[in-house]
DNA sequence: CGCATGGTTGATATATGTCAAACGTGGTGG
DNA sequence: CCACCACGTTTGACATATATCAACCATGCG
């Protein structure tokens, strides 16, 4: 499609993925994960700030990341738009296509990544014969509604200091399921992105990380974090109920 | 599961189903029909009020609306609830369901109403067999997550106005896509429904609608709604560039 | 017919947005 | 290598959209 860079075919194996268990259904033999091995034949570089797809873009892969960070983002005709969303290593971009064969949002790397590519006829055909993939695809799909279910809750009902523990708190748990640290990580994004995913201005972003900084939850210094009170910030997520 | 009621098995034909052009996929021949008529034994009703699932129940099927309204909402362990949708004839309840094998929402109907039971034992089955079927379901599940971006777009980056507007917008085109008049309806859902879908208090809701009739937009009179001017209505939905 | 539920409207409070100024920081080119 | 510049961030003062609280009204069900 657009790729603004891409690698000469590379014998690519899922197999022998260290991501594995994040993108792929688990408990399989050997043989089985051989299967596997079909769905992705090249991987893609993608520079930050350059985009994967775009809103219009005709629909023919996913993505799963391999390295990296994404945001996606819709934008409305009037020049709005709303980040729907971070992406990090094995997470898979581009479910929104499949549905009118075009993207309807654009996918852009926060820093200098890599993915699989996924032609989504092969992905329907192997899990046409293999069972356990589709299976998994769906659950992936699910989660996937299940989460924007969570956005929606944030957006719809949290006030400003409870989104933004709600965001750490999210980026710190997919931290470590990653291995990562759980409490020190650096943000891959601006804050006005960050306003954009959470419904709220760059400035009041700004100002509820510096408030969290004064009460001794965090530390932020420009986009290093570290959680200094994790069940501080739970209790601000989770406040709303005792509030009322 | 928690059926307040279910009909005795009744023999039920996806294939001469009137609904069919909403639920399932399109120009197959009249045997290829026949097999998805394997997807449904069972209708269920659920009266007004009464929930169809429930958040934490075990999930085993999904669910097609073949008459009657339903929303769907998330809560959060603090109390606090979010509607995530209202659904009407001919949409699919309880994708939230795959991915955990638990449902993560609530569907409570809004009026009497029946749907088709689908055993997502035998929609994996069958879509094995069957590529078209699972192609449909895959677009379906992609669409709602394009829908729900929408949502977010909307909460993230909306005025109160102008998510009502657009709320209006999206009920009538769907009431026409059913063959309803794209100008009058009644709400089957309440102020604070409405409100909590949208992000905002009841009062505002209807201060809102209270704005679009002085403005000569609609006519409102408790549940009834008319549409008198829908170009105003986009207009308020697409102003925010205009605005700014 | 009367009550419960949902809806409307008004007065006021408050969270967040807006505008503006100053400051850090990292990358680039002289 | 340093200095400068563009970009992101922080902070303050003020504006405003929406929430909150409260009273009253409509309506439809039992």
């Amino acid at each position: 499609m657009n790729a603004p860079v891409s690698l000469p075919h590379l014998r690519v194996a899922c197999s022998n993925c260290n991501l594995r268990e994040l993108c792929l259904p688990v408990g399989l033999s050997h043989e089985q994960l051989e299967s596997l091995d079909e769905l992705v034949y090249t991987r893609k570089r993608i520079k930050r700030g350059d985009t994967l797809f775009r809103s219009g873009d005709s629909f023919a892969s996913l993505y799963a990341i391999r390295s990296g960070f994404f945001k996606t983002r819709v934008a409305s005709p009037d020049g709005r738009d709303q980040v729907t969303g971070f992406q990090m290593a094995g997470e898979l971009l581009g479910i929104d296509g499949i549905g009118t064969d075009a993207h309807h949002c654009d996918a852009i790397a926060l820093e200098d990544s890599e993915v699989c590519v996924i032609p989504y006829a092969r992905l329907e055909e192997v899990s046409q014969r293999f069972e356990p993939l589709q299976r998994h695809f769906h659950k992936v799909m699910s989660r996937e509604i299940v989460r924007e279910h969570g956005v929606m809750l944030l957006l719809g009902s949290m006030r400003a200091e409870e989104r933004l523990a709600a965001f750490l708190l999210n980026l710190s748990q997919r931290f470590t399921s990653r291995g990562y640290s759980a409490s020190e990580f650096v943000l891959r994004m601006t804050r006005e992105e960050i306003g954009s995913f959470l419904g709220m201005k760059l400035e009041t972003v700004s100002r509820a990380f510096s408030k969290f900084q004064d009460d001794g939850l965090i530390s932020v210094q420009q986009k290093h974090i570290r959680i200094a009170d994790l069940a501080g910030l739970r209790k601000i997520v989770g406040q709303a109920g005792a509030a009322c």
